[in-house]
DNA sequence: CATGATAGTGAACGGTGTTAGCGAACGGCG
DNA sequence: CGCCGTTCGCTAACACCGTTCACTATCATG
């Protein structure tokens, strides 16, 4: 039991490291290729040269290599999502917000697959949060999730301090719906309006079911292309946080 | 080979059309006990004391067991829409719009696992729609999607034609956007202003985003129940479509 | 009754996730 | 250097999966 204080980056840690990468860049290849029921854990270790047993050594299994494929996938569309605002001019929270959520969602329509891993009925199990206990610690999922919404919500926020969008008034709320948006903003790191928070929701709601509707299939009934419906949504997305003068200023790209 | 002309419900077919009925009865119970992954041919078989080979005899493959079971539930789901929308009081359009959001959203937190096979990623495959030929013939999936989409599309055209609510001039929508919904149109058997077939698309994508993402888990970084949201989105439908006074009128159930 | 269609069986093929046991390579330490 | 424990990859195996095939009962009908 060499307890080696981490720190020394030991050669065989970092070959392990390396290994590791390989394995989940090669089971996200084979993702793309050949979807999710595709993806076994022979056809990684195939592909990479080695047999399925092998792999155990880096994951304790199938599920748990998605796992960290779906966490990496999270903080890989935080990354393009950041990189969009970064690229976003003028740099205001206004453009910063709309250019995100193109870059959201030609991420979710560039791949496919990967987006139905992190928002789609596959990759969680559907059925274990009935069982899970309120007072369960985060799973590293969860965690990647919430910082992929923090993105979003850091956004609307932003734009809500420098200046405030029409909300509705916290009396007008259905208790119920109140207590739990109380709630929710305490394990935030700002503190918004209760309303506010509230026309986030609504936001996020139709960015998610747009983006879904068309990645899942799901809008082919009336539509082929859904690139200029989305723009439609996202011009009035705009004009609910106040900001529809940031959408015409911007070409869409 | 008894080329019988239909008609006569030979002894033989009445006890293949109730095998028929048994085996998809049994895959949905294992459907919901086991999930989707856990939905197998051999576990199908068990349960009714049968051998999995036997299934061929009946379905082609799990595939196709899988898509007949996929149309009877969006059968199903159909006949509880409408079986609120006779029930709602008073038998008016927008009061039985909301009874059939209320029901679609009860019907699915109350079936997860086939709402998540119907609307979510993992029923169909995600990719062989790239490759799908512009010019096929609509499988029954789709037809019976169709069915479903067009209680929600005849109940919006209802509300409109009795009373118009404000939908945006088609001048102002995009071409591209426009020529779509203008196809999409023709295809359907009520004529509606482009407007309002654009209003109709942005109340089912919050309808549906609203309902997946409850349904999928993806609201409980926010929410643990999300039944006051919904009602506070159904509310601002009504509002959408001219008719808060209905949502006013009408208890919660 | 004889015939042919039908519904079921068990065996088998190739695939999967996963476990167990073995040997070879490797790194740290005396 | 040589030892030794850890790590790593392998093969073999188990149980399960979808699917096909050959075979046998059953049963309606000529």
């Amino acid at each position: 039991m060499s307890a080696l204080p981490a720190g020394s980056p030991n050669r065989r840690d970092r070959l392990r490291a390396e290994t590791v990468q390989e394995i989940k860049d090669t089971a996200r290849r084979v993702l793309v290729q050949r979807g999710v029921d595709g993806l076994s854990l022979r056809a990684v270790a195939r592909e990479m040269g080695m047999t399925a047993p092998a792999l155990y050594r880096y994951f304790s299994s199938r599920e748990n290599l998605v796992e960290n494929i779906v966490v990496d996938l999270y903080d890989e569309l935080c990354a393009e999502l950041g990189q969009a605002v970064d690229a976003a001019r003028p740099a205001t929270p206004p453009v910063q917000l709309l250019a995100a959520s193109r870059a959201f969602r030609r991420w979710a329509t560039t791949r496919r697959a990967e987006f139905g891993l992190l928002f789609g009925s596959a990759g969680d199990g559907l059925l274990p949060d009935v069982s899970a206990p309120a007072d369960a610690p985060e799973t590293p999922v969860q965690e990647a999730a919430g910082r992929f919404g923090g993105v979003f919500g850091g956004l609307v926020a932003a734009i809500y301090l420098e200046r405030p969008f029409p909300t509705p008034a916290e009396k007008d709320l259905d208790p119920a719906l109140r207590a739990q948006l109380v709630a929710w903003c305490r394990t935030l790191p700002v503190e918004l309006p209760i309303g506010a928070m509230r026309v986030f929701l609504s936001c996020w709601i139709r960015l998610y079911g747009m983006v879904c509707m068309e990645v899942f299939g799901h809008l082919k009934f009336a539509l082929d292309d859904a690139e200029s419906l989305f723009e439609d949504e996202l011009r009035q997305l705009a004009e609910l946080l106040g900001v529809a003068d940031a959408y015409a200023t911007v070409e869409r790209a």
